[in-house]
DNA sequence: CTAGGTGCAAAATGTTTGCACACGA
DNA sequence: TCGTGTGCAAACATTTTGCACCTAG
């Protein structure tokens, strides 16, 4: 069960009070200030709880690693929540996305975009 | 200037070869099937200068860390790639999107679009 | 020859975990 | 009270750096 406590709480609305994007590091530095002494591994695995709670969202690729990628031609991917394969859609839509941030005062130089949900296959084997 | 190097093309055209976004570790390990004794710190090094060079593309939400949003209504990012900042798209095409991958045969339950680029304010440095 | 590249090991960062104590239901 | 939460320090994982040697131009 979860338990209330006094430092999740300020973590929470900490990130709810705010529009930026913060690390691990900067709440930890911005929750001290309400709890002085609480610590970094509090601050780490209440983070952990919230988003697998969905409260908040971590934004990472997956893993603690950095990703690279040497395709330059445009696809997406499609990430199948029960057989963990991951397709490629092959769909471009470079020109509509980018004019609409364009439009917002950005100079994009790409993007990236995932679905997450059930495959083709998986989808016959849940009827079945 | 930027000198040839074995390992530096091998990394690269080790990249190009594949489809799927490996880590740097991944990398280290595939790459060290053609030159043994390579060390990860040269795929580090190489993977950092042809991603500056816009030879590949570096995954990542700017900093080596985590990023944290409270935000969980639907909406999208822009990673600046000179500020690092990440900013808040508030865009929704979820309609548009999961209907083009429901006709592929997909049953989408979200997605997740991010941009890179450059930011409003460096694109004002920049012209500077 | 010389600026840039390399391997190695150590250091710097970022994140997780074991443990004993504290706290909320 | 009992199971969860916490702070601390140590462990881990990932990435960067200092250094002496090597190599392409």
């Amino acid at each position: 069960m979860l338990k209330k406590s006094m430092q999740r709480d300020e973590i929470l609305s900490y990130l709810k009070s705010v529009n930026t994007h913060p690390t691990a590091e900067t709440i930890y530095m911005e929750v001290k200030k309400a709890i002085p002494d609480i610590s970094l591994a509090t601050v780490y695995r209440n983070l952990k709880l919230l988003s697998e709670n969905g409260e908040i969202l971590e934004l990472t690729y997956g893993s603690s690693s950095s990703r690279f990628d040497g395709n330059t031609s445009p696809h997406y991917h499609f990430v199948c929540e029960k057989c963990k394969n991951v397709y490629d859609i092959m769909m471009d839509l470079t020109d509509e996305l980018h004019s609409m941030v364009t439009r917002e005062g950005y100079l994009p130089y790409g993007h990236r975009l995932e679905f997450f949900g059930v495959c083709k296959d998986c989808c016959q084997k849940l009827k079945a």
